[in-house]
DNA sequence: GTGCAAACTTGCATCGACTGCAAGAATCGG
DNA sequence: CCGATTCTTGCAGTCGATGCAAGTTTGCAC
C-alpha cells in the first residue's frame, strides 16, 4: 500500500542522512561535523541534504515528521467517555510503548540531545509545536477555545512535560527503566495534583 | 551598589541593542533585519552586537540573564512550611506582577514571538534551561534527586507550563486580563488535577 | 517500449550569522 | 597623571542555508 520505487528511495535517504548526522555527532560532537561530513557519509550531495532536512539540527534529531498529525489522531480515535486526561495518558502510555521497542536509537538520540544543549533547544521547539496543535484538538474535543480557555493549552503543555520528563529519567536509568511505566507514573502525580513527595 | 560609568554604558548599550531589535523585527520581520541593521540603529559595530547576545534571537527576546537565579533564589526564600507547590505558585504570581508592569517591551515581545516561530522556538530552549536549574532547587528542597525521581522535573516543568499558558492567554486577551489572575488560575487547575471541564 | 511530464539531484553563486585575532580607545584605581 | 584592565572595532574566514537552472531519474499513458 506504499511502494513506489521513489518513495522508498526518499525514505531511504532520509534514514541514511538521519543516520549519518546522528552517528557522526555521536563520535565527534555537534560542532565538529559540518553538513559537508554528514552528507558525505550518506552518499548525496550537500545541496541534497537541505531536501531533506531543513537544518543541520533537525537531521540529527531525525523526528517523524507526522509524529504529531499522528499523536492528534490517536486523540481524537479514543473512546467519547474517556475524560481528556484519560485519553492524553493513554495515548502518551501507546507512544512510550512504540519508543521503547527501539533499543538503538532513541537511545542514541537522547544521548546525544543530552550532550548537546542546541539539539535539546531544538527538540524543545518541536514539543511546543506538537502541543499547540494538540491543544487545538484538545479543544475541539471540550469545547473549548485554545488561547482563550486555559484548559486545551495547559493540558497539552503538561502531556509535554510528562513525556520530556520520563525520557530524562529513562536516559538517567540508562534505559533499563520501563518508559511506559514512568511515562504512567508521571501522569499519576500529575492527575493527584502533585501532592509534594514523602 | 551598582553604579560605575562603564557598567552603566553596558546596561545602556544592551538595552539600546534589545530595544532596536525587537522594534525593527516588530516593524519588518524576523527575515528582513540582519545583525548589521540592528547594531546600526543601535550605533554599535555589528562585532560589538557579539559582545552582548550571542545569536539574533536572543537580542530580539532580551531576555534578563539572570532571571532564572532570581527564580530560584525566590523559590529558595519562601517559608519552609509551604509545599513545593505553594511555593512555586507564589514566585510565578510574583513574576507575573514584575511583567505586568510593563505595558509596553513585554506586549510588543509577545506579539513577536506569537509572529516568528523561530523566535518561540528559542524562547523554549530558555524556558527549559530555567526549568533545568530549577528542577534541581526543588530536588535540594524536597531531598529528592533531579533526574531520578521524578517530582522536581515534572513540577518544575509544569511551572513553565503555567507560565507559557498564562502569556498566551495574556496575548490572546490583547493585554487586558491581569497577568496574575491569569497564572493563578492556572495553578488552580494544575492542584486540582486538571478536571474536565464543565 | 516509447515518450512526455513530474519529481529529484546536483553544482554554482550568494547571503548572512557567527568567531578568533589583534590593535586601538575608553575607563578604572591609585 | 599613569599603568592595568576592559570594551570596541575592523578584518578575515568558516559554515549554514537558499534560489536558480541545468541534468538525471522515475512514473504513467498509450
Amino acid at each position: 500500500m506504499t511502494t513506489g520505487l521513489r518513495e522508498r528511495k526518499k525514505l531511504a535517504t532520509r534514514s541514511a542522512l538521519h543516520e549519518a548526522a546522528l552517528r557522526l555527532v555521536a563520535e565527534r560532537g555537534l560542532a565538529s561535523v559540518s553538513v559537508d561530513d554528514i552528507a558525505d557519509r550518506a552518499e548525496v550531495s550537500p545541496r541534497t541534504f537541505f531536501n531533506y532536512f531543513s537544518c543541520k539540527d533537525d537531521a540529527v534529531l531525525g523526528l517523524d515528521p507526522d509524529a504529531s498529525p499522528n499523536q492528534v489522531a490517536a486523540f481524537l480515535a479514543r473512546p467519547a467517555d474517556e475524560t481528556p486526561v484519560q485519553a492524553l495518558r493513554a495515548v502518551a502510555r501507546a507512544q512510550a510503548e512504540e519508543m521503547a521497542t527501539d533499543t538503538e536509537l532513541w537511545p542514541l538520540r537522547l544521548k546525544v540531545i543530552d550532550a548537546e544543549p542546541a539539539l535539546l533547544a531544538r527538540l524543545a521547539a518541536v514539543f511546543g509545536e506538537g502541543e499547540r496543535v494538540l491543544a487545538e484538538a484538545v479543544a475541539t474535543r471540550t469545547g473549548n477555545r485554545a488561547g482563550v480557555d486555559p484548559y486545551p493549552t495547559l493540558l497539552a503543555g503538561v502531556a509535554g512535560v510528562a513525556m520530556r520528563t520520563s525520557l530524562h529519567r529513562w536516559l538517567a536509568s540508562d534505559f533499563t527503566a520501563s518508559l511506559p511505566a514512568l511515562v504512567d507514573e508521571a501522569w499519576g502525580l500529575l492527575v493527584a495534583g502533585l501532592p509534594a513527595p514523602r
